[in-house]
DNA sequence: ATTTGAAAGTGGTCTGGCCACTCATATTGT
DNA sequence: ACAATATGAGTGGCCAGACCACTTTCAAAT
């Protein structure tokens, strides 16, 4: 019946025991050595499955040291799979929707945040920007991060990775002014305004990209 | 330099390998004992990665025949990944919100072109609510075809099988009041009511989820 | 008290073997 | 001649045992 397949079983069995035994993100594991005696199965499958677990990101192996149940709130769920949805030539318009997508979803839920708006946070952005070096991937990034949506900002992340950089340089003055606009709308939480603001802000950076040279 | 994980660069070598032959979805490849002898490593520390790209889904084994290039449709991936990570209630909201960015973000794009009205595809979606087979997720997944970003499509589709599947249920009769008013806006492209009637239906569905029993 | 170094424990890898299964082929029985 | 059967080669599934490289620990030497 359960014919073949033991390391899937074995997969499961160390999830259970996982829990059962209430081991924590970062907490060690048995040794190989000892999960085959428990078990009751060579070392060689054992490794079969905890390799398995290692590839999806679910576990961590140290030489020397031991393995270690991973923090899984950073799943690897995009690592794993941008490989796959990445790799064929998808157009480049796409990945900078969609992108674009997250980073005004992001958006959208920061304006709809109560708890955040009362924090003026927003004024020191202003003043990092009138500093000398301010990015424009950092200022984006700490919007994702503010949006509160984890698995959001690792998409983004990896997107905008993906995507070239045109993001990763220093701001210019002129940029300024379209940014400004920005950190205004987000701090009276007015959605419509901020969205606006973000997409002429995008648009003139993706224009200036396409005029400076398309390096893929 | 590149010490330890060499299971790691077996799983790309294959990857290469099989860009570079050419191998389809459904072929055979190389037995495991001649890959061992091609890439110069042991059999066992071949059958690690094989093992991790197997619970991938990215290939399948049959025992006494042969390793096969995989239809990439059945992703165990989502499974495995589930019963782990899912426990997480912040997972979980992060791949709803997450999930549902995506969707709206479709419905805007749908909403936004022109030519796509002018088809009159929606009489035909009312009819196919009418009979009687017509799964949610076909809906929705055909929404996300339509909106034209396969990048954005590719992304939900994982999102949708990984956050288990509340929509691969039939839709109920009181479902398809609900469902009804998301296609009338999407018919005269309004944007707006569009979307407001799908965060409506959405809403719907995941309380009733909730109500049912949160299977982990 | 500090440094050193040996031992124990860990994951990483390989070898070679046996088993269970599939399939094509050869053999056998009719 | 045909059909049923047996055989053998090839495959993945699994295991035991052996090194190696690395980390940690702790006792011995300084």
């Amino acid at each position: 019946m359960n014919q073949s397949k033991r390391y899937l079983d074995i997969v499961k069995e160390i999830r259970d025991m996982i829990r059962q035994e209430k081991i924590r993100p970062g907490d060690r594991i048995p040794s190989e050595r000892e999960l085959a005696e428990k078990l009751q199965v060579g070392r060689s499958t054992l490794r079969e499955a905890l390799r398995s677990l290692e590839l999806l990101g679910l576990i961590e192996t140290r030489r020397g040291e031991g393995t270690f149940l991973s923090d899984h709130r950073n799943h690897k769920l995009v690592e794993v799979l941008s490989t796959f949805i990445l790799q064929d030539n998808q157009s480049r318009k796409d990945v900078w929707e969609t992108r674009l997508m997250h980073e005004i979803s992001a958006i959208q839920s920061i304006c709809q945040n109560k708890a955040l708006a009362e924090l003026r946070i927003w004024d020191s952005f202003k003043k990092r920007l009138e500093g000398e070096s301010f990015q424009r991937a950092d200022f984006v990034r700490e919007l994702m991060v503010l949006s509160g949506n984890r698995l959001s900002l690792k998409i983004w992340f990896l997107l905008h990775q993906y995507s070239g950089s045109p993001y990763s340089h220093e701001v210019s003055e002129d940029e300024k002014d379209l940014m400004l606009p920005i950190l205004d709308a987000l701090e009276n939480q007015q959605e419509e305004k901020a969205i606006h603001a973000f997409k002429s802000w995008s648009e003139w950076i993706e224009k200036r990209r396409m005029l400076n040279g398309d390096n893929s």
